[in-house]
RNA sequence: UUAGUUAGCCAGAUGGUCGCAUGCCUUUGUGGUGAAGAGCAUGAGGAAAGUCCGAGCUCCACAGAACAGGGUGCCGGUUAACUGCCGGCGGAGGCGACUUUAGGGAAAGUGCAACAGAAAUAAACCGCCAGAAAUGGUAAGGAUGGAAAGGGGAGGUAAGAGCUCACCGCACGCUUGGCAACAAGAGUGGCACAUGUAAACCCCACCCGGAGCAAGGUUAAAAGAAACGCAAAGAUUGUUCGUCUGUUUCUUAAUAACACCGCUUGAAUGAUUUGGCGACAAAUUGUCUAGAUAGAUGACCAUCAAAAACAGAACUCGGCUUAUAGACUAACUAAUAAG
RNA sequence: GCCCUCAUGGUCAAGCGGUUAAGACGUCGCCCUCUCACGGCGGAAUCUGGGGUUCGAUUCCCCAUGAGGGUA
């Protein structure tokens, strides 16, 4: 689990960087972001009922979460951040998505350690 | 031993590293039990699911009265309560063990009964008998249908008919057994306002007010602005009685919610004993067993041959229904082998 | 979380307990035409699944499944 500093949590900042964020997109992930000046970065987590009932979307939120806890040292801290599940992800194993991730980050050009 | 049926029970385990939530304790920090760290303890289910029933709890005035509307419907028991469960009675199915069953009222009234058939709640097409015929008497036999004025048999007759008789069925009251549903017995009636349908309207008996924890409540004081307002509004199907008086929104500071309570000790549960066929009840003794709020159980490694089913608490209980790999226990059935 | 609604050929759909399950568009086959279009004739439905009530169920009742909506 991420540490409660770091979960972005409110409604309103979910739809505010929906609405104002630039999107990066991957088969199985899709990532949102935008720039932010509060000191402890955040990100927040989207997984929709397409992907199946409720313990395989907690699963994937689990996934994703243990993912980006191991790679906190090397996110971009001056932005906000939502990942979004897609459909198939629930297939993948905890290697295949931390690719998924960082390649999305690379696009973005977000990630410290090349 | 193998295969199967029924019932019950378990629902991966152990160790290590990193991480999350809650509680306790402690350190640092702050105007501050807002934050951060260390340690210890605890941390999803048998269905947590569907939301199909029943309750607790909270608010709606005190939750009432009448109508409407809805539900249930053999008897007894059980329970906080139930449309649940247990035991019985009647019906249906089965050779049987047993399984299954929403099972009051059709002489209170209304409606419906396609097609077929002469005729569908109403008598007469063919037929039988009498008669020269007109016509009259019949309902045994025929065909249709789910259903055709109790059944098939004997007597009887012009031919027939509960017209008469015995048996069975039905109705009525009586006796016996049973708490009761009901069963058994002997008797009386010659069989009706005559079929079916109430899971059609309906009648009878009993029960039900509405909304739901995002219910609802607590938190110090204040400033400014806006909207609706004196008869409307305020969570309650319609009507009547009855109650209260400003209400709502936005901005300012961490602030009317990103806080706190409700929130988990409860019709709780393990064991033993007693009562009961059983559902269940009583007594003794032990236990404390999630409480999140973008929402906590995860990741990796090792061993167990393999870790793979259905599936994730969101106020809480009692049931019902549905999904479900595998392991174990008991009883029974079939086959094979041995004694 | 709570509360509702719907399900009928490929699609949109009507349907008084008794129908050959009405139509429209599409599709398939045949006819018409020199050919195509138009037109004509015909075919294709386990009425979402499983039980029950009834002589008889798409319709009434119960359970399940799958879609859709409302509330905040």
């Amino acid at each position: 689990m991420l540490p409660k500093k770091n979960r972005l949590k409110k409604n309103k900042q979910f739809n505010y960087i929906y609405k104002h964020g630039q999107t990066k997109h991957d088969s199985k992930l899709s990532m949102c972001y935008i720039k932010t000046k509060y000191k402890p970065f955040k990100i927040g987590f989207t997984v929709s009922k397409k992907i199946g009932n409720s313990v395989t979307r907690s699963r994937v939120k689990r996934l994703l979460r243990e993912v980006v806890r191991n790679e906190l040292k090397n996110i971009d801290e001056n932005y906000n951040y939502i990942l979004i599940a897609r459909e198939g992800i629930e297939k993948e194993n905890i290697i295949s998505i931390r690719e998924k991730l960082i390649i999305l980050l690379n696009k973005a050009g977000l990630y410290k350690k090349d």
